[in-house]
DNA sequence: ATATGCATGTAGCGATCGCTACGGTAAAAA
DNA sequence: TTTTTACCGTAGCGATCGCTACATGCATAT
């Protein structure tokens, strides 16, 4: 049976399977129970989609890249960096934007595949990697416009996208947001007398 | 049937129910197949632990806080940490204990346990942010022990300390460490001079 | 020599897992 | 009107799950 491609339906229904995933993460998923809190059945489930596999990935899909995605629009559109202020700009903004109510929810869920791919690379192994590589390869471009060589660059980069991530975990961890904003802001005071090169 | 308290074979059991819990995770974790890569049974996995739960439970424990402890050791005995030298000493030290073969392969299962707790606070929940809040209040009293303030101490440590994991976390995902050890110096590099206050 | 208790094998229980077979309804297409 | 197509309910398969009941060898204590 061949599975339909692009119902109404089956959007709808993947946008539900997805926001059940973000409530309740990849750990015990079980098909049985999802469906009942979808108002359906496994059968149903396993109809539009082919296999639980194939659910979760179609459910991930649309969001799985959007953080950078929305990151690389960002810098893209509107004005790239090209100063220092410039980039402490973007990082401020970036930084707001996990912080949305339309992402932020989304993040534990996020953690959870990059910690399973730590584990396992074979299953969402490159998800950490690549989304922490096209960061630090964006910001490093931007370093490198400012007239730093590559490898001070490089290193600035990973320091302030590894960082930024870290405060973004902890920010999680303690449920509010104040001391992880205060910690974020502090370093960008720090980094960017660095930016300033001649 | 109660179980056994301290047998020499439970411990030894312990032992390697955690070195496979390192290498597998927690993630789809089963006893058959794991009492089988250890050569024995579930049954006796039961015998010796109780649960599934509880045999989980007694073989991260004597781990669970591992870093942190050491981390508090390093801390208090030698020197403590009571001008901005120590202080980065103290945190490369710390840095490269991560690194270390016996602590550093099993990260990765801390992430997922810390994962977890994201997606879920009932289970493993506080285990990150006591984590984060434990070491920041460590850093917190070295740096009112350099004259800061307290609101500036605890941003400071907060800063120091989730900047750090983000490069913990990226060193891990990339495998290689050169790239997050050049981040982490430059890190310290960009933040000793503010820890000297007159 | 007998009794007690730890250690372990065998077998299986009830539940749940992902998934499938089969049949049916209703609407649209021919 | 007939046929196709999308949708969905019922029932169950084989596998695996955590866990338990029961029996037994073996060692030590009495």
């Amino acid at each position: 049976m061949a599975r339909p491609s692009d119902q109404a339906k089956r959007r709808d229904l993947t946008d539900r399977v997805r926001a059940y995933l973000v409530r309740n993460g990849l750990a015990g998923l079980s098909l049985r129970p999802l469906a009942r809190a979808l108002g359906t059945s496994d059968r149903m489930l396993l109809y539009y989609f082919g296999t639980k596999e194939g659910m979760v990935a179609e459910a991930l899909a649309l969001d799985e890249r959007r953080p950078l995605v929305q990151a690389r629009a960002v810098f893209d559109s509107a004005e790239s960096p090209r100063d220092p202020a410039g980039i402490r700009r973007f990082m401020e903004e970036t930084w707001q934007r996990f912080g949305a109510p339309d992402l932020r929810p989304a993040l534990p869920l996020y953690m959870e595949i990059m910690a399973a791919g730590l584990i396992d690379p074979d299953r969402y192994g490159p998800v950490l990697r690549d989304v922490l590589a096209e960061w630090t390869d964006l910001l490093a471009s931007a370093f490198r416009g400012l007239g730093m060589r590559e490898a001070p660059a490089r290193t600035e980069a990973a320091l302030l996208v590894d960082a930024t991530f870290g405060l973004l975990v902890a920010s999680l961890a303690e449920g509010g947001r104040e001391q992880a904003d205060a910690a974020f802001h502090a370093l960008l005071d720090r980094l960017e007398p660095g930016w300033h090169v001649t």
